[in-house]
DNA sequence: AAGCTTTGTGGTTAATCGCACATCTATGTA
DNA sequence: TACATAGATGTGCGATTAACCACAAAGCTT
């Protein structure tokens, strides 16, 4: 049953299309079967199986027992298996952070996949403030919760990093004035914060600008890596979250900018 | 992982809060595996099967092999439930409108289950071209495509709708002029447009004064259905996209306010 | 026609599903 | 306090389904 019915069906493409096809499909839905693919296309499931194995080498897709999902929030496919070990890390400083939020405060998060832990903690404890973010998955995750008020960032949409840049987010963020702002960042030295994602530097100045007072949440593995922007320094800081002591020379710079020091158990 | 460290881990609310917490996942990845939930929360894997099968009961995630994926778009369940059926009309709906959308061109996009659809296939089909919408999936399903660029509305985040609204959103849609804009509705009758769902009016309307040109799409069921907000006359728009041809009185008068009606096959 | 790629088939292993039944826990009642 | 009860959870099992591997068949390229 090659359906060959119409010209334009070359057989060499016949694989490529399939597979855009997959794409397509897991457009519309966020999930779907092998099974039912098999069966949709007239091929085999062990075909489809291929094209799954493809596609997720890729990145293009994530696979699940029996089906395929869309590639979590696309981020490259080595940088999300390279720090998915550190999930429970990421678990444990968001909601040390997220305990730093008292009842009726407004709050400013960063993008970032520790931000986003912390503001799933946020909205798992339903504490009652109002967050402006950059981040779709925080404004998400945060919207959950029926004691919060999020306020999203205008912008250019970054896809690789669900969340918006650009001047009009810089200026919207310095409309505003914030009890605090949580920051998260690519690396951190004694010289200060750094980031490595273009644009996202320029957003963590502008949030430091407008919150009296910031808080650093940072994987413990970032500590003494630098990004190639600079976001601030040390005494930008009032305090910082990470899961791993920092050694005695980041320690002794951290105290002399007056830097709290919270370790997530 | 989240166990019953602190005081308020009342057994009776495990339950409850176990499965917020698997929904609240599910907002942030689009597919659980059961054998993970059932180990992060120290639980049987019958178990989390048994969560899985309530929720998915009350339509609040739709059941897969080894896991559960999002019930489609976060919308009310019932309102999912009773539009189910109505997907591929949706879907028709959306891939006419995409077509009329040429390589280069501005456009915004109105947020709806309808419009998201259309997004898809902007992105499905890679035309070029700049996008602004209130919509956090739209920005998310057009951000998929190398060749868009999107640019998302700050404002007040709706979390049933997954959207921003507010005065922000309406002050920045102000500050463009695109060429096209893509309106969803709730309701289309002979008087104009009209939408339900508090707030979305004023940014439809916010839209239409941008725009060169508007299209309106709508699902067949809703014509000749009003929702409470008015958005704007027949004569505001340059074309209707639906899937049902409307009846003589409405054809009518979208004929005396010169409307295109294009009908999806 | 030779060579490569793509796809299908068969058989085995591993994982999930769904059910029945036992256990545990919180709560209500005497 | 002791007991009874209902709801929630865990365990064991057979049936189903998917994954995986290797090889054969079919299709396209040259």
């Amino acid at each position: 049953m090659l359906d060959q019915a119409n010209k334009t069906s070359r057989p060499r493409l016949r694989k490529a299309e399939r597979r855009e096809r997959i794409l397509l499909e897991l457009k519309l839905y966020p999930h779907v079967r092998i099974a039912e693919l098999a069966e949709r296309f007239g091929v085999s499931t062990e075909t489809i199986r291929r094209d799954f194995d493809a596609l997720s080498k890729k990145g293009l897709l994530s696979r699940a027992h029996g089906g395929a999902t869309v590639a979590s929030h696309q981020q490259y496919p080595d940088f999300d298996a390279r720090n998915q070990a550190r999930v429970e890390e990421r678990e444990r400083i968001g909601r040390r952070a997220a305990a730093l939020v008292q009842p009726g405060d407004s709050v400013m998060v960063d993008s970032g996949s520790t931000t986003l832990q912390m503001a799933r903690f946020l909205a798992y404890e339903g504490t009652q403030c109002t967050v402006l973010t950059n981040s779709l998955p925080i404004a998400m995750a945060v919207g959950q919760s029926a004691g919060a008020q999020v306020i999203l960032c205008p912008g250019d949409f970054l896809p690789s990093e669900a969340a918006v840049v650009g001047p009009d987010a810089i200026e919207f963020i310095d409309r505003h004035h914030f009890d605090r702002c949580f920051i998260g960042a690519s690396g951190l030295t004694p010289e200060g914060v750094s980031e490595t994602v273009r644009g996202f530097a320029a957003i963590k100045r502008a949030m430091l600008r407008r919150a009296d007072r910031a808080h650093l949440v940072i994987d413990g593995a970032k500590l003494g890596t630098t990004g190639m922007a600079h976001v601030g320094a040390l005494d930008s800081f009032a305090s910082v979250v990470t899961d791993r002591r920092p050694d005695p020379a980041m320690q002794a710079a951290l105290n002399k900018a007056s830097v709290e020091v919270l370790v997530a158990a």
